[in-house]
DNA sequence: CAATGTAGTAATCGACTGATTACAAAGTCA
DNA sequence: TGACTTTGTAATCAGTCGATTACTACATTG
């Protein structure tokens, strides 16, 4: 049934049909995350995320009203994925290895979501851009409401302390940056790299080889 | 003597005095860290680094041959003064407090060159948007081979293993995020905020607060 | 069916930006 | 001094991009 529904979406768009609205806007932010995630706000154009939709320029320009707002709804997005992401594997009860805690268990699986989220295209590098604006008035003040959302996160609903917590972001943020660094590309070929590669994807190594494309999305 | 050099090049600027090709360089990468720092790779201008470099804007074009080549030598630039800093840094033979190994002093000495790189406006945000920047063809690859090169510091000069290099620069990525945030901005103001900023910041803060320019350079 | 609203595009405009050209002024040195 | 090199700028161009306007086609509803 979830399925159809999706097969149903799929052929609309395949065919040319018309969507609603919010469908659109949610097919443009896909895309949107993908862009600016390789390009950054500035380099992004709204022709190039209008053609990754399969619309064209003026009506991504028109539904969000302009590219600014396009770039703080599409971190916006970025962050409610995360944090949904958070939540589902905080309140995962499946077994465990019982030689660990309970707390050591979430803190994996919550790590192991952060890391699953490179499945969404573009949105760790999106974020770490947003992360990167902190002047502009705009989206700095939101990439700065953002980022203490997530430390609140860590602090109050998963119950990290202020120093456990500094650690996991601080993991998360160098995660982000190998992404975005596209180390992968240079994975198997430079020992050092190699080294440095598996040091930070330690568990998650072959779903992180295969998710991530390898030496495509250039400029 | 080593001030008077500077004085007399001070005076040389001021004065509108033509200089070496080579000092209107070293100047114009300065200007160019700041720059690129605020605005990102292309969201900056060689117009806006001309200007804060106190030159016209097709003279930085023809000093360094295209805007990627400018960008191309600030984050060489960023990544020697870095690790010359380091460098310095792991030197360093003064006497430490006797209850820590030498290892830890000279790791606590490191971190310290690190957060006082901040002087150097823009280098640490330069560098974050470098890292960004991995689907670029030449960018990328200059940015992945000055990322391997700082690991190879920790690694083999510093004589960390791969856990705790990882651990070290993933705090590292941390900081620079901090810097580009500009959480600085809602110290104080935001209490949430203001923990997550003496987290990481536990010793340097007066200092980081100090040098950190606070609601200036606004878009 | 007529009327009204919604989804979507083609054409275009004005502002911006990196780069080029042509030229001026200052220094260097035989 | 006069030829040559180096530092530096003014003017401008060609391309790009976000935004606007004006329009068409489809859908919905009374």
């Amino acid at each position: 049934m979830g399925d159809s529904g999706v097969v149903a979406l799929d052929d609309a768009i395949e065919s040319g049909k018309r969507l609603s609205s919010g469908e659109r806007r949610r097919q443009i932010l896909v895309a949107a995350l993908a862009v600016f995630g390789a390009r950054g706000y500035e380099g992004a154009t709204t022709d190039e995320v209008a053609r990754a939709a399969g619309v064209s320029q003026p009506y991504v320009v028109r539904l969000f009203g302009s590219k600014e707002n396009l770039f703080l709804a599409a971190i916006e997005d970025a962050l409610a994925r995360m944090l949904s992401g958070f939540r589902a594997a905080l309140a995962d009860e499946s077994p465990h290895d019982p030689d660990i805690t309970p707390e050591k268990a979430a803190a994996k699986r919550i790590g192991q979501a952060y890391v699953d989220l490179i499945e969404v295209r573009g949105l760790h590098q999106t974020l770490a851009h947003a992360y990167l604006l902190g002047s502009h008035p705009a989206i700095g003040a939101a990439a700065r409401k953002g980022f203490a959302t997530v430390w609140r996160f860590f602090r109050d609903e998963m119950g990290l302390d202020a120093d456990e917590a500094r650690a996991f972001m601080a993991e998360g943020m160098l995660i982000s940056t190998m992404i975005g660094l596209r180390i992968v590309d240079d994975y198997g070929s430079d020992p050092q790299i190699t080294e440095l590669f598996r040091s930070c994807f330690p568990s998650e190594l072959p779903h992180v080889l295969e998710v991530l494309p390898r030496g495509v999305d250039r400029f």
